[in-house]
DNA sequence: CAATTTTCATATGTCAGACATTTAATGTTT
DNA sequence: AAACATTAAATGTCTGACATATGAAAATTG
């Protein structure tokens, strides 16, 4: 591990650079100890703050965990696919927002993906699953529940859904597609039309899931994206017309 | 935005999560300035080398960008797609690799991702994304092609299918996942055989995308899934009778 | 001897102050 | 007006100190 002088580039920077490198290579594995703080001042050839520094963005992307105390440390850290979750998450969701993402092409893509494990979901899917499902239908045709409170609901149903395909893989990435689609999502308020609709469709599913179907399943969630398109449009120019006058 | 003197958590990893919830949820929009390092330390009441810890964090999950100089600072940063996707690719490759992932299971959500994109490839793409699919197929016939440049190439290939359907959001999921299965993929020792059935389904790929028959190529993408699978366990049973002995 | 307590060495966490470097704006000279 | 020099404000780096947590060894005690 060796770090440029003359590079412009900030040393903190450069040294996490090398030990990421390092970790992601494959030269340390999970659980081991980096050097202390100390060790690596003298080996980088810099103050204990830049290592620091170094030490701390690394934390921040969760590839070491620190302890203090006569045997702490900075430990390579394992990634759960929790965690992976959660910074796909955040950065799918910064992502739409910064770049404004239209709702349909936010919308288009989560239906893409989850009608991807839609066969293998048939195939798979546990008893657990499919009562997920049904739980979920049963809260969303609650009265007096909130928009916010049906997209969880929603979520949790199409995360079942995902989950059912048993592929934690699979359930990964598609989790952080379709979590990151919930603000856009939140930007539109559901009648109770709109409710009664998406809980037929959602039916729909569970039924075929349950049935083994996977091409009916792959129908159906193919019309509910058509469904959601057409409320999403609609919430937009709602929101256009707000703007204007 | 405050943090708890009271917690245990270290104060640096306090201010960062202040300060990245704020941009979060939208407090502070894209190129808004921070306040200085020195306005950060009065306003959380700590010193110096704590905000710099803090801004390093956010720094290292490509939040902010600093700019030294007169009229410098730290400023809320535009994630783009690119750095998005490599965020992607570094965490989903971590996953796969800390957690001991099989083959079969990263492949199977490889291809699950990847037929997702088939028919919306199969309407849209450009004669842009059949070239470049073409040309990577040629590459991939190349005599004395590594097996780690036909891997290249095969990623690159599946990119151009990706880009075909046109939504840069589809395009950042799926290259990401794609891509963090490559060092899986390099595990594989390519014959001259397998290449070539491999070229052949490739072909059939792009003729199909190009008659604009998705059903085609979702078929044939089945199939290539299959060989794919069958590829990787015979690398890995190979792996394990090297290890017996 | 065994259990408990104390001490101690070693880490990371935080602070304070200094100097280096970069950069744009301002002022000065030609 | 253009070129150059100055300056102020910001981040980047270094040094040294102290605070705090923690496991292990040493001392104490029943």
């Amino acid at each position: 591990m060796k770090i440029d002088p003359q590079s412009s580039a900030d040393l903190s920077a450069q040294i996490a650079k090398a030990i990421r490198d390092a970790i992601i290579g494959g030269e340390m594995i999970v659980d081991e100890r980096l050097p202390s703080e100390t060790e690596l001042c003298d080996q980088f050839d810099v103050s204990r703050s830049t290592v620091r520094e170094a030490l701390k963005r690394l934390a921040a992307q969760n590839l070491i965990r620190t302890q203090r105390g006569a045997t702490g440390g900075a430990f390579v850290r394992r990634l759960s696919y929790d965690e992976a979750q959660a910074q796909h998450v955040t950065t799918s969701t910064l992502l739409l927002s910064m770049n404004a993402v239209d709702f349909e092409t936010a919308c288009e893509a989560r239906f893409a993906l989850e009608r991807a494990c839609a066969p293998l979901s048939a195939e798979r899917r546990t008893p657990d699953n499919l009562a997920t499902m049904r739980a979920e239908i049963h809260r969303q045709g609650q009265p007096g529940l909130s928009d916010e409170r049906f997209c969880d609901s929603d979520v949790a149903f199409h995360r079942a859904l995902v989950d059912g395909a048993g592929n934690p893989v699979l359930s990964y990435q598609l989790a952080g597609a379709v979590e990151a689609m919930q603000p856009l999502m939140n930007m539109i308020t559901f009648t109770q039309r709109n409710r009664d609709q998406i809980i037929a469709l959602h039916t729909q599913i569970a039924d075929a899931l349950d049935a083994q179907d996977g091409a009916k399943a792959d129908i159906v969630l193919s019309q509910l994206s058509d469904y959601t398109l057409t409320l999403g449009r609609q919430a937009m120019e709602a929101r256009a017309n707000r703007a204007k006058s």
